[in-house]
DNA sequence: GCAGGAATTACCAAACTTGGTAATTGTTAT
DNA sequence: ATAACAATTACCAAGTTTGGTAATTCCTGC
């Protein structure tokens, strides 16, 4: 076979005319494609049929992660390689979000470009190290919520999460064979702990502090 | 200088063995220290001060990711590779939440071996090309989580968001210089399309379904 | 053994929420 | 232009929540 088949979506021609020799030169790719917008690329992939789309991820008319989104929705199987100048974590962010496989930046060595390609066709993530590591970071911190600890008793927790799920004082009464005075009491208890002093605020308080992440 | 210090803490002598060798070899890494389990980490790193751990995975008594937990706590400067014979899910996980810096495979060439401890050393991230995309497949599930769209109007996300920060009919009212009676017409809509019927559900139901994600 | 917390029950009165029904005004899309 | 929807206001009556105060029982730790 005539090795990895390649298209660009980059606005900026020299940076296309860079990549398409330095794909030509190398048997284990083939450019099938080179674009300077992205409007039409459902239109361009059908005919091309690529394995993997180098994408610029600043382009007018239709920004590159606009480009990504519609690529991932109308051919999940084709995988992205971004390229991009600066490594703006928002842009990183919301381009992986749209689902690129791989993030490297432009001033990237030709050989370098050449391995992330083969990379995101392999099934890697091709990344530069500071993205990585900030994708690293990102993750870490949304993984780690610790769940702050407000000393509840576990009759407590059992009543809040009743609560959670939406049931009502009397509803909660029953569930838990007590009487309604006796919810009360581990309510009005509940509101102290948390510093709240509503149904509401407490039900948030709960689900974003992940109160119950270790019951 | 003499280089990156590092130190090794892996139950395997003979691994630790052929990295001890590996890094004497080359002038940029300095081995200083080298244990066969980590009960001791908190003293050893304190007596060695290195800049970059290698940590393997699987360790009797103190797992590695308990170690990485006990050294990210008390030494953050210090950088973590972690080391592994299988890319589970689950384990990766674990230790990017205890704060690894990088994570790569044991039978990985010395020449990457080294790669990775100097790209750790430098705030990169190195990881395995598999491991790598394990990492934004999950980063990419949990940023997207879709948010549902239950067409609620601008105004009633309004309203629900205010209920989502604890305030009561009569407070949104006030925030919004709208009427009681204009809230709860709101709400009842709210409820309606939501499917639920009360505050409590419809604040668990906005947080969940994260409903203000693009508001 | 006894202080202190957890779990339970009870009552009052004030404040808040909910469902039903209904009407007006402005904007939007076919 | 006309139907559909968004935003607004209104009233009633039933049901729910909240703060305050108080008392009993059981269990755990020092």
């Amino acid at each position: 076979m005539d090795g990895i088949k390649v298209i660009i979506f980059d606005d900026n021609d020299s940076l296309r005319d860079s990549i398409t020799m330095l794909l030509q030169d190398n048997a284990d790719f083939t450019l099938a494609g080179s674009y300077s917008h992205c409007l039409d690329a459902a239109e361009n992939i059908t005919n091309t049929k690529p394995d993997v789309v180098i994408m610029d991820i600043d382009m007018p008319a239709m920004s590159g992660i606009e480009g990504v989104k519609l690529i991932r929705k109308n051919f999940p199987a084709v995988q992205i390689l971004m390229l991009t100048v600066f490594d703006e974590d928002e842009k990183v962010f919301a381009a992986i979000k749209a689902g690129a496989g791989g993030y490297i930046l432009k001033n990237a060595e030709p050989q370098n470009l050449l391995h992330a390609i083969s990379e995101v066709y392999n099934g890697g993530a091709p990344m530069t190290p500071g993205i990585a590591r900030k994708v690293l970071h990102q993750f870490q911190t949304i993984l780690s919520e610790e769940e702050k600890d407000y000393h509840l008793s576990i009759r407590e927790k059992e009543v809040l999460s009743l609560l959670v799920d939406g049931l009502s004082y009397k509803m909660i009464a029953a569930k838990l064979s007590i009487t309604y005075d006796t919810v009360r009491a581990h309510m009005k208890k509940i509101y102290e702990k948390l510093h709240v002093a509503s149904m509401t605020e407490a039900v948030a308080k709960a689900i974003t502090q992940s109160i119950f992440h270790n019951k």
